[in-house]
DNA sequence: GTCTATAGATTGATAGAC
DNA sequence: GTCTATCAATCTATAGAC
């Protein structure tokens, strides 16, 4: 099986992966169409034929992330845990994700900080909603079982987990030089850490 | 009274005004020591008896993000309030605070964002660990009274309530185009719902 | 030194053959 | 699905006027 001759199903996927270490490494302007072909073997025109455009295929390396992201939601799915051990799992999951994939993780910050309303809403429908909203579901579903305090809202929970794994992402390097940050290197004690404080913080009773 | 002359006391506070807003627009690369000078009013070379070098002067605009944050803490030192108000309180405040100025808040998230293990040290030690160190200090203080359970690092709760706004902040144009955010264009909301959840996540007993 | 004009290269995107 | 050929628009860099 060598992979001489696969002519369409890896097609795709080969152009993502090029267009993700790209743009990963300069970013959406500093990558041209051209340089994606080249790095995926193919010629410019196939790049088109398989994405509308160039910022389709940039929204399309973004998704990825959120695509790995569900995956993760999916190995979560099952009715063998707890609300707690499913929250926990999901958040330590997700920030181990955010960390392997340092550049596109990047990517998808530096787009929502810098985006406007227009742009905003088309990384919510075409990258980030389907991702949080399945978290957020996640969340109902204890909701609906009593694990959650009255009054709680589930999406602003959701919001929460994200803003604590983003924020370590971002602010490593900040955090390393900060005296007395324990958890600075220790993705799995920071995660552990943070669900220990908002799920007390949730709770019912 | 009239602002006609003045030669010293202000020059400093001009410059770095005047600085805020150009750096703010068009990010540290995109302006020149000679226009900040001219918007300000004052000589290039004037510019450069205040501030070193221009990074200094940039590191000098985002800390002034910083002082209104100490400012802030400074407002809920006294004694009257209880650890629980004065958390609420300050929360509420920052999260303004980083509305207010946008265009710095912006500043301090990219370069947080970007910066590698030197650049973030640079940070820490000019920019952002004294407003942070004093928020760890007004947590250990409750600690010290008995307001928090056993086992939570103060550092790790001024982590959240700082990785909250910031994501408020940060997000805001993803999360209004979310649906079933009921607090997206409203922060005090948001603030006193990620704080019920936080009091309660570290509250003793 | 500063601005304008312009030549040349490169860009994202399309058309049409295989 | 993939290619070659080609489009108009844009960027880069330089030449020359002031």
């Amino acid at each position: 099986m060598s992979a001489a001759a696969s002519p369409s199903p890896a097609g795709r996927e080969t152009i993502l992966a090029a267009a993700a270490e790209l743009f990963a490494a300069k970013g959406f302007a500093g990558v041209s169409v051209r340089e994606v072909a080249e790095r995926a073997g193919v010629s410019k025109a196939n790049v088109f034929h398989h994405f509308s455009s160039k910022d389709t295929l940039y929204l399309a390396v973004l998704r990825s992330a959120v695509t790995r992201f569900e995956a993760l939601l999916d190995d979560y799915a099952g009715e063998r845990d707890g609300f707690e051990v499913r929250l926990r799992g999901i958040s330590r999951d997700h920030l181990q994700n955010i960390l392997a994939n340092e550049g596109v993780s990047r990517l998808i910050i530096r787009e929502v900080l810098e985006s406007d309303v227009h742009r905003g809403q088309e990384l919510t429908e075409r990258v980030l909603g389907d991702g949080f909203n399945r978290l957020v579901e996640v969340i109902r579903e204890g909701r609906s079982r009593g694990e959650l305090r009255g009054g709680v809202d589930p999406v602003l929970v959701a919001s929460l987990m994200v803003a604590a794994n983003v924020h370590f992402f971002q602010s490593r390097s900040v955090m390393r030089a900060l005296s007395g940050v324990a958890y600075a290197d220790d993705p799995e004690s920071y995660s552990t850490q943070v669900m220990d404080i908002l799920l007390n913080g949730i709770a019912s009773r």
